[in-house]
DNA sequence: GCCGTTTTCGGCCCGACTGTTTTCAGTCG
């Protein structure tokens, strides 16, 4: 069971109870425990085994009695109060809760008057008109439901990252070319979040109209969904929605600050704005009927009484601690990077040459690069052999002899085997600048086996970095099991960096992991593992993620001089 | 159910919109 299974149940809790109308602070202590413990770093069964309760009872937001809670779930394997609600509410009704306009209350009319007990039998009860009548629910109520459940079918997953920011990009220059003042986009997008549910941007302009109408008339636009005097609604023609709101200069900052969010930062702002007896919302920073803080984020910060958080920073986990505490880190930067460790070429399954990656890494201003072609066991990636990899380590030799402003890394992107080995012997990995272990066959290993076979090549003293450590494919792939604590600290102590996979595909490891490689005392890379010259680009996404960790630049190997690099691969 | 420069009780974020109402509940972000 892993710490996701765990937030999954106390999520389940929290909305069963929500629809059985108990009290809403007890329902609020079950979803915020969820959201804790999905994205607590340590294993959590681990840290209970190690600690007991009382372990548990450290982790904010968890109390005596989640803690009993989820010991008991821990040794049984269930949890009798989550199976005796269950008994009372059909679990299907939980479903209920994923569409659009259908929340607690509803449910419980759906089930209580009608008998419904999932997605299937709602849709058939709307479709027969079985909800005219009920309380509270006329024509538009059914109407809108039935689109709910149809949204809901298409499978309307978050989009990647790499993918909404370029969209909200081109939609933030089309409104400016429209004559916005100012533009800028929100939400989690802001924050730098792999996925995106939608694009919220918001403008300042001097006619509201001129910019609602630009908006839902761009070319891109597939759909208007809503649109009204101060905002709008579209999906676009990438199936993504996004949302404008135009605003009065002197409201931006305090809005910016709303809606980028995350909610729980949100909460968290509000309830100190409370304790030194003020009031936030949207709107600015008021005392009394008072507006004293609103037209820019800065200013609503300082009225609180804090320094500004970057918006990665912005989850409601630990960050404004910190900030109070003068204790936020100072980000790690893109001009922070001073080169790339992972790159593929022609040679093995990428699609440039050496020279070409390395006129684009000057372009860039780097110091170093480092090519890692594929080993030779990975035969679907045309992994070098031996002798071809020899030779590779001649040509760059040579190479570096005639270039000024850059140095050439021969490193290789060598398999971990399911034993635990690497793909190459031990004196051709001796000659490479260094090794990124990566683990690309054998994913179904169980989590312990995955776990040793991983240390056991940390330990062979040949591998420098880790490479895309838990194998993830954004919206593809699930991770391979593995118990990334453990690794963490046995890379903390073998000297292995974990990489940071800059690729929009992957942003593995994930935030919440580099934030507890930071705390162990791992090192991180950031590397963009390039196949394409163009992917190059793609390092902003891994520094976004590394900031989202709370990364800073002395926990990036490749922020390092050259020199302190060369010393750490040579250890 | 959690938590404490409001500390073991009594608090626990704020506002908009929608659809259904005739003053508001439910949902959402």
């Amino acid at each position: 069971m892993n710490n996701a299974d765990i937030g999954k149940i106390m999520l389940e809790i929290g909305e069963l109870l929500e629809i059985k109308g108990d009290m809403i602070f007890k329902i609020r202590a079950y979803l915020k425990a969820a959201e804790i413990l999905s994205t607590y770093p340590e294993d959590l069964v681990k840290l209970y085994k190690e600690t007991g309760i009382k372990g548990l009872t450290q982790i904010p937001g968890i109390g005596e009695g989640l803690a009993k809670k989820l010991e008991e779930l821990f040794n049984t394997g269930k949890i009798k109060y989550f199976e005796d609600l269950k008994k009372e509410l059909p679990e299907g009704l939980l479903e209920l809760l994923s569409v659009q306009g259908v929340g607690p209350k509803k449910a419980k009319i759906f089930f209580e008057e009608l008998g419904i007990k999932d997605l299937k039998g709602l849709e058939k009860a709307v479709k027969s008109g079985k909800l005219k009548g009920l309380k509270g629910m006329g024509e538009k109520t059914e109407e809108n439901i039935l689109k709910g459940i149809e949204y809901r079918k298409k499978g309307n997953e978050r989009m990647r990252l790499g993918d909404a920011l370029p969209i909200a990009e081109g939609l933030i220059k089309e409104l400016k070319a429209a004559g916005a003042k100012e533009a800028v986009f929100a939400g989690s997008l802001r924050r730098g979040k792999e996925t995106a549910g939608d694009i919220d941007i918001l403008v300042t302009a001097k006619e509201h109209g001129k910019a609602i109408e630009a908006f839902t008339s761009f070319e891109r636009v597939s759909r208007v969904l809503a649109k009204g005097g101060t905002k709008a609604s579209i999906l676009t023609k990438d199936g993504i929605q996004a949302d404008l709101r135009v605003l009065a200069p002197d409201e931006f900052g305090a809005a910016l600050n709303y809606f980028t969010g995350s909610k729980d930062h949100n909460v968290l702002l509000r309830e100190l704005a409370i304790k030194k007896g003020l009031k936030l919302s949207e709107y600015g920073v008021f005392k009394g009927e008072k507006r004293f803080a609103s037209k820019t984020e800065e200013e609503v910060y300082r009225a609180l009484g804090l320094p500004y958080i970057e918006p990665e920073l912005r989850e409601g986990r630990g960050e404004i601690e910190a900030a109070l505490n003068g204790k936020l880190p100072r980000l790690v930067e893109l001009g922070d990077i001073r080169g790339d460790l992972h790159m593929h070429t022609a040679a093995s399954d990428g699609t440039g040459s050496i020279r070409e990656l390395v006129s684009a890494a000057k372009k860039k201003g780097y110091e170093y690069i480092g090519i890692t072609d594929h080993s030779a066991s990975l035969k679907v990636a045309r992994g070098l052999s031996s002798e071809l990899l020899l030779k590779r380590i001649k040509e760059i030799e040579t190479l570096n002899k005639n270039l000024k402003g850059l140095r050439v890394l021969c490193g290789s992107e060598v398999d971990i085997k399911p034993d635990g080995t690497l793909d190459y012997n031990d004196g051709l990995l001796s000659r490479l600048d260094y090794a990124i272990g990566s683990v690309h066959t054998s994913f179904r290993m169980k989590k312990d086996d995955m776990t040793k076979r991983v240390i056991r090549a940390f330990k062979s003293g040949r591998m420098k970095i880790f490479g895309h450590p838990t194998g993830r494919l954004l919206n593809e792939r699930e991770p391979y099991e593995i118990d990334m604590g453990e690794v963490i600290s046995a890379a903390a102590g073998e000297g292995v960096a974990l990489e940071l996979s800059a690729s929009p595909y992957r942003l593995d490891l994930t935030d919440i992991n580099c934030r507890a490689a930071k705390e162990k005392g791992a090192l991180v890379s950031i590397n963009t593992d390039s196949h394409a010259i163009g992917e190059l680009d793609n390092m902003k996404y891994g520094v976004t993620t590394a900031r989202r960790g709370w990364l800073e630049k002395n926990n990036v190997i490749n922020c390092l001089s050259l020199k302190a690099l060369l010393r750490f691969l040579a250890k």
